[in-house]
DNA sequence: GTGAAGGCAAGAGCGGTGCTCTCTTTTTGG
DNA sequence: CCAAAAAGAGAGCACCGCTCTTGCCTTCAC
């Protein structure tokens, strides 16, 4: 029942592809405030209007472009990832495609994690693809059990219930305190990746590979991944 | 010299505030993408074309608003911070003033620190009130010293140079090591904000007020500001 | 096979935008 | 007092998102 049937079906599955597939590459020119419906009209030669057949509002079209963008991202975020390496590696090979991706697509990056677009909303469809990195490092860190110790108190009462609640709801056996951990580093890594794209680290930490890097690894630390066995060289 | 002279010049200098002010009230109902030079005129009873006597385009008018915006967040994190207080306290209250402005002015720091307006690239003026808040970090980590020791080895090289460099041209006595967890702790709290600000936070650490003060004083225990000294009940 | 139903493209049109140009009025300074 | 500069107003251009109507053509039921 999921195959296509009729040659209107396939044809309107096709130039559904085609209208994001042009909108996609005007997106990646011009950046979504200047994306307009009737520039991908004119590149597809129809009537502007007949957009409307297939995307309700601009908004739709949008909508549509960042679940993609979410996806492509969580691919090549879990392209890079290796299961069989070493936890620590695990991260680190997350982080650098997380940023090699928002480095070649940067206008997608900023639909995703930029500003929001204007009145609009995510849509419930776009939660789930937004937890697919987060959800990966959720996975690493489970491999990377156990971690080194990191904070020794006990989390405040309502935070603790939130990161109960979010362990439990994603199905993860981590306690809240490596919950906290894991959402820090999280919004570490799209917080210097968002940082570098966006030019706040001209004049400072740029380019920005080094200083990546560095601070992926720091990071990794600081999640309680273990650093690979130096070979030491007297003993 | 700097006295306003002639009549023409004060109602100059007014209209332009005036302008700002309405727009800046515009952008914090609809967002920077719907702010129209338009909307502002017909606000302020003037032909939509005379506007442009005062900025000569949108992109200008938005880099007036950036340029106060930035202002704004620097007064708030100056202002709530006090030199007299423990450095680690004062790295606390000047997180805590950067996510309240935030939170009370999300369509401004969706300006500052959201996707960059289209084709817009930012000016030599709006660099250096954009490091104000880092700035003052780095005077907060000189005063926390003797920092705890953090990141055992020597820095890569190229990372070592950017971060003598940038020592250098702030003229902070900081080491290079320093300066990474400077800029990491600055790029943490900004991503931080930015997602809880554009919901990246939902359904997890949400309200995100617990997780923030948690997280932030974790920054403080890695960028080695040392906690106060727990009142021991038994000397 | 045929006719009704409905998907679809196209065009005109509405109200909005940024921006420019021209024309007129007002203010300034010699 | 008068020329020059500055400022305001209006028309207009090209673009935008979106809607409505019209007519074509595929699809489906009989």
């Amino acid at each position: 029942m999921n195959a296509i049937r009729t040659a209107r079906e396939r044809a309107r599955a096709e130039l559904t592809l085609e209208i994001k597939r042009e909108a996609r590459r005007q997106l990646a020119e011009v950046g979504s405030a200047q994306l307009s419906l009737r520039s991908v009209a004119r590149a597809l030669g129809m009537a502007s209007s007949a957009i409307y057949r297939y995307f309700p509002s601009r908004d739709e079209l949008l909508t549509a472009l960042i679940l993609d963008a979410y996806n492509a991202l969580g691919d090549a975020a879990e392209k890079a990832d290796r299961p069989e390496a070493a936890p620590r590696e695990r991260w680190m090979l997350v982080c650098a495609a997380v940023r090699e991706w928002a480095m070649a697509h940067p206008h997608e990056y900023a639909l995703l994690y930029g500003t929001p677009v204007p009145g609009y909303k995510a849509p419930a469809e776009t939660l789930d693809p937004g937890t697919r990195i987060v959800r990966r490092c959720a996975e690493i860190l489970l491999a990377g059990r156990p971690l080194r110790p990191a904070f020794p108190g006990p989390l405040e009462a309502e935070l603790d219930g939130q990161m109960r609640a979010v362990a439990e709801a994603a199905g993860l056996d981590l306690r809240p305190e490596e919950i906290t951990r894991l959402l820090m580093a999280w919004s570490q890594l799209f917080g210097l990746v968002g940082f570098e794209l966006f030019g706040q680290f001209a004049n400072s930490a740029d380019p920005a590979g080094p200083f990546f890097r560095h601070a992926t690894a720091q990071m990794a630390d600081f999640l309680g991944l273990r650093r690979p066995r130096p070979l030491s060289a007297g003993g």
